[in-house]
DNA sequence: CGACTTTGACCGGCGC
DNA sequence: GCGCCGGTCAAAGTCG
């Protein structure tokens, strides 16, 4: 499994201020340099930050559409939606019928979500080494305990069952089992929230930094399931990258998370502070 | 010895 | 009511 691909190591000429033999007119250009640099940057950030605003916009917009025409095919071809004849259906159905078709253990888990007072769902889709296609491991950082395993009927791989064991009374529990496309792919599904906080000396953790074996997993809140389905599907085509599709918002996360571990983007942010500071000063 | 895994049995919901 | 199926239990086994 691949590390983050995100290189947060900014590359700001830092070297020089840390100089003492600089005269000081040098300094004081290369904090216009900076300040100019830093203008930039803010600028750029603020239009990327717009661009993805409207890109969030129009997403939503068309998923509004998509909705309200799905919502009229069905009661145009309104069928009795009992589970096992949908089932039986989706047998039917070709590979990427059941890519657009929810499974039944996702009609499950959202009967579940619905019975429970919709307690939090979410999904996650790890892609593991090609070697390994029989691990039913999902490292996450937190400490599970199995309580059982299941061969479900739509998928050949078992379903494995897990409690959250940090916790004595943490309500939480995963179902991981393998996809029945790609066995590589682990698809584990939590239920609840912890009631404790992460572990700090987990795996998942420190593999964020180093572990090449860590597995960069793709979460995906059931709340709005074409995102799931569409992150299943991206993961699904073989791609090397999956950090590349991960969804903007986790992929900003993950940034976020990587950015704040990073000793060259606290020193680069405090160099940038530094220079808005004196550079208002100057002005 | 305690924590964890394995695995067959059991239970409840749902479709027929 | 019966059978199927997913989810859970719990006893036995394993490991450090």
């Amino acid at each position: 499994m691949e590390t983050t691909c995100v290189d947060t190591s900014l590359t700001l000429n830092l070297v020089s201020l840390h100089k003492t033999d600089v005269a000081p007119e040098v300094l004081v250009e290369e904090l216009h340099r900076l300040s100019c640099e830093n203008k930039k940057l803010t600028e750029t950030l603020k239009q990327v930050c717009e661009n993805y605003i409207a890109l969030k916009t129009k997403l939503s917009q068309l998923s509004s559409n998509n909705m309200v025409s799905s919502e009229k095919e069905a009661a145009v071809s309104r069928t009795p939606t009992r589970k096992r004849k949908a089932e039986s259906e989706s047998c039917m159905s070709t590979y990427s019928d059941k890519c657009n078709t929810p499974t039944s253990t996702d009609e499950e888990t959202l009967k579940r979500a619905k019975h429970e007072g919709s307690p939090k769902v979410s999904k996650i889709v790890v892609r593991t080494e090609a070697s390994d296609t029989t691990s039913l491991y999902v490292r996450d950082g937190y400490q599970w305990r199995k309580y059982g395993q299941k061969v479900t009927r739509d998928n050949p791989s078992p379903r494995a069952y897990f409690r959250c064991s940090n916790a004595p009374n943490c309500p939480v529990k995963k179902k991981v089992q393998r996809s029945a496309e790609d066995r590589r792919m682990l698809v584990a599904t939590y239920e609840g929230e912890h009631n404790h906080v992460q572990p700090q000396d987990s795996y998942y953790s420190s593999s964020l930094q180093s572990d090449d074996h860590y597995q960069s997993p793709t979460r995906v809140d059931l709340v709005n399931k074409s995102e799931l389905l569409e992150s299943v599907g991206n993961n699904n085509d073989g791609g090397k990258s999956s950090c590349v599709r991960l969804q903007p918002q986790l992929l900003a996360q993950q940034m976020a998370t990587s950015l704040t571990k990073d000793p060259n983007f606290t020193a680069a942010l405090a160099t940038a502070i530094t220079g808005r500071i004196l550079s208002s000063h100057f002005s």
